[in-house]
DNA sequence: GCAAAAGTGTTGTCCTTACACCCATGC
DNA sequence: GCATGGGTGTAAGGACAACACTTTTGC
């Protein structure tokens, strides 16, 4: 049996009182949201990313991150920096983490809230390319500024185990996409090599896919069915049980 | 391709500058964590709650939350509100979500970040009970101050998911356990009856569990075998393929 | 006609499910 | 001896892994 720790303080002073009073006795501290959008071209996972302008930085990397305005919440604020930094609305955003060491930002500190978003390159150019925004293949990407390289690898595994659970890995793709486009997505992201027949049965037996009849124009080789994902069936009929297993 | 957006004040007006000037220049604001503490009892999930002491909330339900201080990290401030409400310490904690509504707190604005924890009620005795701290039956916990439903709700459909995929659930269980109170805690937690023959053969065909060698004792019926769990083959062998499923 | 990738089926193995009977203990 | 839950095996069905050949297009 532990000793009796200290009260808190605010219970013993303030008692039922003004939640205004409580707040107000609150530190208060800085909080920013970064983002880690993920696309995906010529057959390799990319990251998006810009060059720190911080002089401690000397130009590493960083993600695309910025101060949690006042009066915004932060899924807002994460939209927000995401358009600020490219240009682009309505992406798909989900937050993951958040991050809290002490010492993580040289200028004091900073506690970030970080969402992972996923696009397609090629339908998304971006409008912005200001601190050098650039796509970076993900497995090639060492240094960064602050803890952003832990972030990012942090966001990488939860990635990994993300798209095998969910349709995220379609918001790589264009609306159409064949087969193959589909796999080459798994089979960067998850660094592995799948069986072409298996991979397609998976999918075909998911009952998710509609054949658009239309085929792939222009390619070197037998041109592939093109399809689209039903997100209205997915949304309908996804799974809640997934099995113990451990 | 949408207009350009205004540059981000911080970047346009530093340029290569200094971090402490750009931290200064952010919006502060408080924190908090809550603890989202779940445990298990006469086979039904409860929850670790308080009545709250605002006023505004006329002694509704609340989480076990607190600011969280200027020179600490979340984990840290999780686990200090953790064992100041309860005594206890050295208790799993798992950071689940920040959430973050402008007007989540009737105070004003405050950002929380849930942590979520589990515990086996018969060996943890609750050191402190301010504000009339005590389990209630998960099922049973209708209105909350706050948005704590809200996180309740989250924080339930998080443990659901997490029980399938880690052996969290032991947690609950003390270090010794019949597979029968194993079983209960799944069938709590999941709200569904299992096959008792096949839920053995699943945990037994995982092989993580060691036979003690003991009994239970003083059982109305024929005494079950005792188990524990090896946590330490778990780390060593545990998945990291789920396989593309949803 | 050659290179490159599309498309397609079967088999064996493993996992999951459904299901029924006897056993050890407390009272 | 009776009530209660412990302990066990098997058969059927479904999912997954492994594997090779023919087809269509661009050049």
């Amino acid at each position: 049996m532990p000793e009796r720790p200290k009260p808190i303080v605010a219970n013993a002073t303030l008692g039922n009182k003004n939640a205004v009073q409580l707040v107000g006795s609150y530190p208060t501290m800085p909080l920013t949201v970064d983002c880690v959008i993920f696309g995906f071209d010529e057959n390799s996972l990319k990251v998006l990313l810009i060059k720190s302008d911080l002089s401690q930085f000397n130009g590493k990397l960083s993600l695309l991150g910025d101060q949690v305005h006042a009066n915004e919440d932060l899924d807002t604020a994460a939209n927000r920096v995401l358009y600020e930094r490219t240009g682009m609305k309505k992406v798909y955003l989900e937050q993951a983490h958040t991050f809290s060491k002490l010492n993580r930002h040289p200028g004091g500190r900073v506690v970030t809230t970080v969402y992972a978003s996923l696009l397609n390159i090629n339908d998304h150019s971006l409008g912005i390319t200001d601190n050098e925004l650039k796509w970076h293949p993900v497995s090639e990407v060492k240094e960064m500024a602050f803890d952003h390289k832990e972030i990012l690898d942090f966001c990488y595994n939860w990635l990994k185990k993300r798209i095998q659970e969910h349709p995220l890995a379609l918001n790589l793709l264009p609306e159409k996409f064949s087969l193959r486009q589909l796999q080459n997505v798994y089979e960067a992201i998850l660094d592995m090599k799948m069986d072409r027949r298996n991979f397609r049965k998976k999918f075909a037996s998911m009952g998710f896919l509609i054949d658009t009849n239309e085929m792939e124009v222009h390619v070197t080789h037998r041109p592939g069915k093109l399809y689209k994902f039903d997100f209205e069936q997915y949304q309908l009929r996804k799974k809640n049980w997934v099995g113990i297993d451990f």
